[in-house]
DNA sequence: TCCTGATATTGGTCATACCAAAATCCGAAG
DNA sequence: CTTCGGATTTTGGTATGACCAATATCAGGA
């Protein structure tokens, strides 16, 4: 984030702040860090924004409920690689996605036409083909996925889900690789990729629904107990080195 | 976020501000927008934060290339065209809503916090007080469904829904005008909207993603009779007007 | 003991000033 | 005319001090 707002979040952790606990009024702690308060200020509504304070006017800034653990994580590994983690967003987007790609496969099944269909076709052997190359693999995903929105003949539908993966393109890759380490992901992947299509294509619109829903709920399963244990992982191996900071020029 | 932020990032979606290009100063910016240096940079800072604009200093602000929420901006970005068009995008825009909005109900009933609970209310009381200006009563109704979307707190999802309501908050003043023009329309809208609001206050999941998909079908359903109406009317009379498209300033 | 009102504390906002990095301008050298 | 280099202006970064409003705290009275 930034020097300040991680000296704020070590200064937490070293106090053993707890949750909920109130931490020094703004003018103190603004001293006490040897800065003016308008710069702690500043700082502080990064921190709030971001959830990990709330702040009580004419009362105090607390720490924020349910915070603890992630605010003593990251104060004790002040280099935090959660470059794709930025907010969370991406359970944010999934919460979406499971909605409106059921929604598209569903009325893909109704409206599909010929073109559709065929485009969804050839989509659907480009994902199952597998390329090694996690890029080119996330791009046969995506194709995949705007197929169907395509097929949904619903032009704000399809504007929609493509605004979603243009958010998640940097993450998605990544993911897909993670994703690919668990077992048998690559088939239960296909096997799914090719129960939406066949729905789709055989036009029964809830079954397409359901198999869209399945897919995307395994693949956040999936991501979401991935993440855990990376992080379980970045637990273990906390303490071992301490390589600098890295430093991104325009 | 915070109002000032929502409306930096108001001013930018309306200049239009691509990806890398460079915003007002930040005293003309403060001056611009009736609001102190100091609390424009707070807000600034945790736009900063979120990676939604880099700074130089000395140089200057700049909107950030390929941010997440300009993706969504810049997807909502060409449906603009289809705002006027003749019908038929508005069905697209409510097959969505059905999604989107009944699981922001639902997520809203697990997550909302007190102050979540406290702007539905208000929301739901300035919907039902019903205004007599079509143009009032349509904000009060976009400013209940966006109390939903906050609740939800799923910023994406937030973001989506609220660039589908400006998306199309030109046509529906007027199609809640022709709507209070159905027998007893008032009375079971304002209905449907406490049931929805009772659920979330109540915490039952469940019950308000079924009372938000019920109100949108019914909307949708309306606009529907409606539109179909309208359309024997059209056919009946001829080309009898060509109305203006109102435009409000922000 | 419990309420109540005055007082102190604290976050929210504003105005002003100064510094340093960057951008811009302008004149001299080629 | 172009180009280079330094002076000047612009602009973000930080500091200080002040005032307001919401909150907390405490003393005094019923």
């Amino acid at each position: 984030m930034s020097p300040l707002t991680d000296q704020i979040r070590a200064l937490i952790a070293a106090r053993q702040l707890a949750p909920g606990a109130r931490l020094p009024p703004e003018r103190t702690l603004a001293a006490e860090l040897g800065v003016s308060r308008s710069r702690l200020r500043e700082a502080m509504q990064q921190l709030i924004s971001r959830g990990l304070i709330v702040s009580r006017r004419g009362g105090g800034n607390f720490v924020a409920p349910g915070s603890a653990e992630r605010a003593l994580e990251q104060a004790m590994q002040p280099l935090q690689p959660l470059a794709q983690a930025e907010g969370g967003y991406w359970q944010d987007v999934m919460e979406i996605r499971k909605s409106l790609e059921a929604d598209a496969a569903y009325h893909a099944a109704l409206r599909a036409d010929d073109r559709d269909r065929q485009h969804l076709q050839a989509a659907l052997g480009a994902v199952c083909a597998g390329a090694a190359d996690p890029e080119t693999q996330s791009r046969a995903d995506a194709a995949f996925h705007m197929a169907i929105a395509e097929a949904s003949h619903n032009l704000v539908l399809r504007q929609v889900i493509s605004g979603l993966f243009d958010l998640m393109r940097v993450s998605i890759a990544e993911s897909l690789s993670k994703l690919h380490l668990l077992p048998d992901t690559a088939e239960k992947l296909n096997h799914q990729h090719q129960a939406i299509a066949a729905a789709i294509l055989a036009g029964r619109a809830d079954d397409a629904r359901q198999a869209a829903t399945d897919h995307l709920c395994f693949v956040e399963d999936s991501l979401r107990r991935i993440e855990t244990e990376t992080a379980r992982a970045r637990r273990a191996g906390a303490l071992r080195n301490k390589l600098p900071q890295g430093e991104l020029p325009a």
